[in-house]
DNA sequence: CTGTTAGCGCCTTCAA
DNA sequence: TTGAAGGCGCTAACAG
């Protein structure tokens, strides 16, 4: 591939002229510019963007870590952090952790050595040693986490309003008439999958009604695991302590649950109402449309990555944190709807 | 960030003696390599890969260009192309063309000038000059094509058997007794659309049935274009004309016809059988899970990686294109279904 | 406005 | 087994 040498030969001028032109860093006069940009055509000439970097020591790229770009959440965060990184002429790597804090590991330390400038991080639901997030960070190299914020390390965060959205999603489930409501949530390891358990629990108690421990399912997040879990709730033998209702916390949660309720012939709404946080991927499983709290999946990317390119600018030079919570919006679907046949006389609150 | 130098330093050896245990390359004494080890660890030094990659003109990593990662499809291939690269130690980037022919040649542009050893390519639908492909395989790039397959241009490639897997998508729905089924594809600019639809027409023909132009509909990859058109199709004025059953050549269009459905208050599979190309990301749009061609997403991608890896390191010489053509499978659901109540025979031949 | 040149950090001969 | 040094392609002073 040709170099910048083999331009400025062509054009018979000098590499610094070639430079200058490509870079419009310095005015070149109109004949030099146009006999470079022919060489350039000519060609087929594609600046080096490593040497570039390595002198400039600016890669003008951003890393992101996912547990999983198959999971339809992701790719919408990475697309909102494409379109704010473009803008500003920064690419975007995207990479996978599974979830598992080895990989994560790994991949911080790619991205290290990838000299990315800063990077978007989903930290992984595995538990992980503080120090890896404490020891790029000390590089100086900016992070900004979304959706699952990490604790007790002071880092910019975009997420949903776990809370928030999770009471909004049990009290819609509350005000269809179910009082029973079975809450499946991830590791509560995750702050936010905590969070979002506070929120439920939260809109019982307005209702007046008190948690029930027995109805609160927290398992990890793989929908087969889930899926059997729930398979020994939903067991004939226990058929009076079913729940009327259940709510996931997350898409993996609900995916697991809904496959349940398939194996075990249970319809919903009629047997038991459903909603979900996120969308899902699927069209095999469920009859009716599902009821779910989605997150502004491409704004959290969209945010996050403008934060990031603050700090990366030194626009942002705060030391405190920058905490941006972004509202979940509901969307009431057939899933959740009241059956007359079923309905419970609504609660004096409601 | 440390570089190799502050390593040697505070190791007290050469930059030559740290290079070497960094790499590998050459054996260095037990007692030098642990007091390197200990000082990587200690400045938390990470190999600058810029420098490397400038250095030996190598970047270990692959470009991936998609039209839309959103669209669940793509993220398969991309973990399929990531697993593979990652087996040799190579990084991916992924971008999105959103099937714009200018965006694509500024991606292309891109990937060259951040030196990717090789490209995956899914073309983009919008029709594109020749050239843009020409000159990157003229620049000794290796590219391999998935998915969409360009014509005219010799490269290698790895996609679905387009034509097998949509017969056998008509064909069943032939099995449960339809016999107007319309054709939905995207633009038939795209090679593997046409394949499809050829495929479709194969399986009329074999049953006896003549493919009716009034019947085969083709339209862009957007689901509310499509959904408008359709919209057309099912007006109750057309009700004689309309189909028993229906056939999508890709996941786009399915959606698109089935908003169409869902806005026209036609059931499925009572009204209208239906079956498509791909698995959607819906769970709002239809009541009967939906009988869908699957194509082996993952394992394209892992396939055309390896290839391009092979071209790369020099395994594979031969001039001629390698092509790969790998078979989709049937997953048979509701709304295929023959219903009893608008049955018709069984066609002689099946 | 144009040309010259020093080095960015690393790997890789080559010599010791 | 270890060290010294050139140079990958580019940008950014600086000199002319």
């Amino acid at each position: 591939m040709p170099s910048i040498k083999k331009v400025a030969e062509l054009a018979g001028v000098s590499v610094g002229t070639v430079s200058h032109v490509i870079t419009g860093s310095v005015n070149v006069s109109e004949p030099l510019r146009l006999k470079v940009q022919a060489a350039i055509r000519e060609l087929n000439y594609h600046p080096n963007h490593v040497a570039r970097s390595l002198k400039t020591s600016k890669t003008r790229t951003l890393g992101i870590i996912v547990p999983d770009l198959t999971i339809s959440f992701y790719p919408q965060i990475i697309r909102g952090a494409e379109t704010a990184a473009r803008k500003k002429g920064y690419s975007l790597i995207a990479v996978n952790s599974d979830d598992e804090g080895e990989r994560q590991r790994e991949l911080l330390s790619l991205l290290r050595s990838q000299r990315v400038e800063g990077i978007l991080l989903v930290i992984a639901a595995a538990p992980i040693p503080l120090s890896q997030l404490t020891r790029i960070l000390d590089d100086d190299i900016p992070v900004v986490c979304l959706d699952r914020i990490p604790e007790r390390i002071p880092v910019d965060s975009v997420c949903v309003e776990d809370a928030e959205a999770a009471e909004m999603g049990v009290t819609h489930l509350l005000s269809q008439g179910a009082r029973r409501i079975a809450i499946v949530t991830g590791p509560l390891n995750l702050k936010n999958e905590r969070r979002r358990l506070q929120g439920c629990t939260q809109a019982l108690r307005k209702a007046g009604i008190p948690p029930d421990p027995e109805l609160i399912w927290s398992a990890n997040l793989r929908p087969e695991d889930i899926a059997n879990d729930c398979r020994r709730h939903f067991s004939p033998d226990a058929r009076n302590l079913r729940p009327d209702a259940i709510f996931c916390t997350n898409g993996q949660s609900a995916l697991g649950v809904l496959r349940a309720l398939r194996d075990c012939k249970i319809r919903t709404p009629e047997d038991i109402a459903f909603a979900t946080f996120d969308e899902l991927t699927v069209d095999d499983l469920f009859s009716p449309a599902l009821t779910t709290v989605v997150q502004p999946a491409f704004e959290i990317g969209y945010r996050a990555t403008e934060i990031l390119l603050d700090r990366i600018e030194g626009i942002a030079t705060q030391a405190e944190s920058i905490t941006v919570r972004l509202p979940a919006s509901l969307r009431i679907r057939a899933s959740s709807k009241r059956l007359e046949a079923n309905a419970k006389p609504p609660l004096p609150s409601a």
